[in-house]
DNA sequence: TAGTTCAATAAAAGCGGCGT
DNA sequence: ACGCCGCTTTTATTGAACTA
């Protein structure tokens, strides 16, 4: 690994400026990964329009924690699809300007060439108190796969110093793209903010929660509620994670959520494992989905150590 | 044999509608 | 506003097959 870069922020980093209004809109979930991806790399190398970027499927796999199977797909559909998406900005107040994300991009050998117009290369470069931005680790981002979680986690993160954010209804549905049954309030409680903030909480490094501002009988606005985990000026939170391991009696302890998803999907898949702690009509998927709440909490990781190490084990022996 | 594609299957999202 | 049901459509996952 070589660390030469001479970028202010680390390859960990997707950074987005806060003119683009609606950053992944209408984007499957490949080519918001893909982007998410993209970002750092624009920004550590020095490519010009008419160069491309290059993003191999193998690393798309790895990055995303899914299947080399489905990378190849989902990076072939997502550099395609990404051709025809388009953002928006706000060069001066007042202004709005569309302008397409990438060029071409070409997939062959394993992996897609990306061309970014000169523009969008600035843009992903471009951050300074004149141009405000939003930065998180890509590796946290990538964890969700809710339809709109990108999306609301990118909201999140841009407001987080303030700690709550208003935005208006109309914005919010305006920006996220989403389709007309979601006029229905209720529809986009349930379907949006319940399951985003869900997945957005229970997955990456804040908690998320929302309430609704209403002008007269009507909601006018969502505010969101955005709490760092980790942040030291909370100290309640802090303690929690203190209090976390108070020792370390093994590797196991303690996994990181790569790790969690990794292996909610081994133990749910592992028939051994299944006797003992999957009870019949419980599907792979709903047993998948329990582990990976309780292989966040130490004492299962505990508990179901013996198996974690079977499977670890294996995981390095080529058979 | 690693890298890749494909087709079948499973799961989740979308969307209206209904009762409370 | 909210939760729940059922049907349709979209997306993800898997294992087997192809190929260079």
């Amino acid at each position: 690994m070589s660390d030469s870069t001479k970028s202010v922020y680390s390859k960990d980093n997707a950074v987005f400026p806060n003119r683009i209004i609606d950053l992944y809109k209408g984007m499957s979930l490949d080519e918001k990964r893909l982007l998410v991806l993209l970002s750092p790399i624009v920004r550590t190398t020095g490519v010009k329009e008419g160069e491309s970027v290059f993003l191999a499927a193998s690393e798309y796999a790895k990055e995303c924690n899914i299947s080399q199977t489905r990378a190849y797909e989902g990076l072939a559909s997502a550099s395609e699809r990404l051709v025809r998406r388009y953002f928006s900005y706000n060069p001066e107040p007042g202004k709005k300007t569309v302008a397409n994300w990438i060029l071409r991009s070409t997939y062959s050998e394993g992996g897609v060439d990306v061309f970014f117009t000169d523009e969008v290369l600035q843009m992903l470069r471009l951050f300074d108190k004149h141009n405000p931005y939003t930065r998180y680790k890509k590796e946290i981002i990538l964890r969700l796969k809710g339809d709109y979680s990108f999306e609301i986690y990118h909201i999140a993160k841009k407001n987080e110093g303030l700690g709550k954010t208003d935005v208006l209804l109309e914005d919010l549905k305006k920006n996220l793209a989403v389709p007309v049954s979601y006029e229905n309030l209720s529809n986009l409680k349930k379907r949006v903010l319940n399951s985003s903030c869900e997945e957005i909480s229970k997955n990456t490094d804040i908690n998320l929660s929302y309430e609704t501002v209403k002008r007269g009988r009507s909601v006018v606005a969502i505010r969101f509620i955005i709490k760092n985990k980790t942040d030291p000026k909370s100290k309640v939170n802090r303690a929690k994670v203190d209090l976390k391991d108070p020792n370390t009696p093994d590797l196991f302890t303690k996994l990181t959520p790569l790790e969690v998803n990794l292996y909610a999907k081994k133990l749910a898949n592992d028939p051994e494992f299944g006797s003992k702690h999957i009870e019949p009509g419980e599907s792979f998927s709903q047993a998948e989905e329990r582990l990976r709440v309780q292989l966040s909490q130490q004492e299962y990781v505990q508990k179901y150590s013996k198996y974690l190490k079977k499977l670890k084990a294996s995981a390095f022996k080529k058979p």
